[in-house]
DNA sequence: AAGTATTATGTTCAAAGGAACATAATCACT
DNA sequence: AGTGATTATGTTCCTTTGAACATAATACTT
């Protein structure tokens, strides 16, 4: 699809905007490269374009666009506890920052969406280990099944929402945990839409 | 930290950075605030560098950097099947891609990595479940305990890399299946960094 | 009332940067 | 030998864009 080098100028645009955090103007592109006419670059961008690589606001400036930065990505906080009450979702409970594309992380809206670090092994037949980031959407939809974050007795629990016999219970996935029964009320802070996990790897055996 | 005009144009510039792909003018911010002249925003981006929301690569167009960008994302390809040989990663066998910043990725370089989504329940004591996207690092450090993609008769397949009075093995995690006992030329095509997962929902119940 | 940060205007300048045109060498393929 | 895509040069033009300077109205604090 493209030759070895168009795919280079196209690296090294990427590279740029990965590295500097700008897109290279054409007489950068140009001195990298070593070109002595600024045109060579102009006939690379437009090729690049042409065959779909590439897109760009005509007559602007610095104004390329690779297809590695159409991705929606999303900034979602991580929070050590959420405190009571969830209106407050201060910056002072954001353990940190996890950054990846809506697509992936199974959201569809930007706001509302927030992760937590799973503490205990309460999950564990759901296959959720402590340590998982899980991210948490904060939505009105419940299912029965779905796995929530909750708060129970001032602190932040995941569990799963089930209903039996029309009566909605909180379920620990694990047997050595209790279920929570008359979930009277319950204060739902988010359900998991998705989940990250860093694999331990052991060093040195 | 920043007041609520500050705090609108560092939104503008973030928002526009996300959706156009490009970071605005100083003289697009002037047209979307309206104001009459352009020395309004030098002194807005001024402030916000000064307080350490923004950076800026001086006499450089459209040259504004928020640090939401700063986050390094890289962009890992997901394999549906990686082909015999791993040197030949083809991009007709790439299904998709996930986008999300390194340290969550678990990952330090950005050569070699690559990703997989699991088919089956062969690792299910690892908590690692069908539907999964498992990111990989092609690495020569292999530790017992891993968790790799071998290539086994011609398919890829996700099982613990054990080793046992001094030999390896592959081990399915999985009563039901079998392990991979004389593991003689083991093909590792990379070792499980980390793991994203969409959490299933079911609609209406 | 004085001092200071913030928000705003009006104007001018020079550099940065995209675009276009004519021309030509090289390579692959027929 | 002829055709076309790719890669390359040299030059010119003009818009875009960042930067600077002088000035001033608010707003907040002391």
């Amino acid at each position: 699809m493209l030759t070895e080098r168009q795919r280079s100028v196209l690296d090294f645009i990427q590279r740029e905007q990965r590295e500097k955090g700008i897109t290279p103007s054409t007489r950068e592109i140009q001195n990298h490269f070593r070109f002595a006419s600024q045109t060579s670059v102009m006939q690379y961008i437009a090729t690049l374009e042409r065959k779909g690589f590439l897109n760009r606001h005509a007559r602007k400036a610095r104004a390329l666009i690779t297809p590695a930065m159409k991705v929606r990505i999303t900034d979602i906080p991580i929070y050590g506890q959420i405190p009571a009450g969830m209106s407050t979702l201060t910056e002072q409970s954001i353990e940190g920052h996890v950054s990846l594309d809506m697509r992936s992380a199974n959201v569809l809206k930007n706001r509302g969406t927030f992760a937590l670090r799973v503490r205990g092994d309460s999950m564990i037949d759901a296959h959720i280990l402590d340590g998982d980031i899980v991210i948490l959407e904060d939505t009105k939809e419940l299912h029965n099944g779905d796995i929530v974050a909750a708060l129970i007795d001032g602190e932040t629990s995941l569990k799963r929402y089930v209903v039996e016999h029309g009566r909605p219970y909180l379920k620990a996935e694990n047997p050595r945990y209790p279920d929570l029964v008359p979930a009277r009320e319950l204060k739902i802070q988010g359900v998991v839409v998705s989940l990250i996990r860093k694999q331990e790897r052991r060093r040195r055996q």
